[in-house]
DNA sequence: TTCCTTGCAAATCGTTTGCATAATG
DNA sequence: CATTATGCAAACGATTTGCAAGGAA
């Protein structure tokens, strides 16, 4: 379905993610791979983000504080968001996946799946 | 801390949602509670929510659709989210508020809460 | 050549804010 | 009167989009 071509400009974008263990912004990811890439656009940035995003290639994490993130550990896991510095985490922790079994459990209709992220304060910001 | 005063706008606004069982977002409380009240603004609507939603009489969902949706009952459910037709519907389940632990137990931080919500086909769209 | 991608700028969407006025206590 | 709340419109930040030009297959 997707006739994909290369191009320089997404090769940077995924590059960039990988690369990172934090969960950067289109605006931080824009910023960034602009070293690499002087003419790219922020447009352009979006587009990849969404595209890579609706292909499932990396996630889009919606933490709550007005911006998106992206993340290209597309493996299972959580994220922990800190309420002081806006930090986003991810968590080692045991599956929980069987939540999403306790939530079908008195619905009618059909669960496929379940977003959940963590609140708190981060390490760093509690040693403030 | 708060020295609020009485005002007909934010009544009929807490008085709409609380007859939902819908989660409405900003703008269809604004379409609704314009009937009662026909000269409030949008941005009054939207004054107001961040008020209650601040001082904890209404919760805030990000249920990741780009709007925010609001709710009147602020004790501890979680959401459906329907991937078709975007309903946001209250699950009735068992707490799984353990899942915080869970988390907590190999992060060195500090975490107080979590968000959930689940996501599928609700009911309805599934017999379309 | 064909069709995917880009850069750029303008547009859109949800939400917030400044300001002068009105309502509350 | 002091303060809080409102309507309106302008401002904002994040994201999307139209379009003509550039790049890949």
């Amino acid at each position: 379905m997707a006739a994909r071509n290369f191009s320089r400009q997404r090769e940077s974008i995924k590059e960039f993610l990988m690369a990172r263990k934090d969960h950067p912004t289109a605006d931080i990811i824009y910023q960034n791979v602009r070293s690499q890439n002087p003419n790219i656009s922020l447009g352009t940035v979006y587009r990849n983000l969404t595209l890579l995003a609706d292909e499932v290639e990396i996630n889009r994490l919606n933490v709550g504080d007005g911006t998106d993130h992206f993340d290209a550990n597309t493996s299972p896991h959580y994220h922990f968001v800190c309420t002081e510095c806006g930090q986003v985490i991810d968590l080692e922790m045991d599956s929980i996946e069987f939540i999403t079994s306790a939530a079908a459990a008195r619905f009618e209709g059909q669960i496929t799946g379940h977003k959940t992220y963590f609140y708190g304060i981060c390490g760093s910001c509690l040693k403030l």
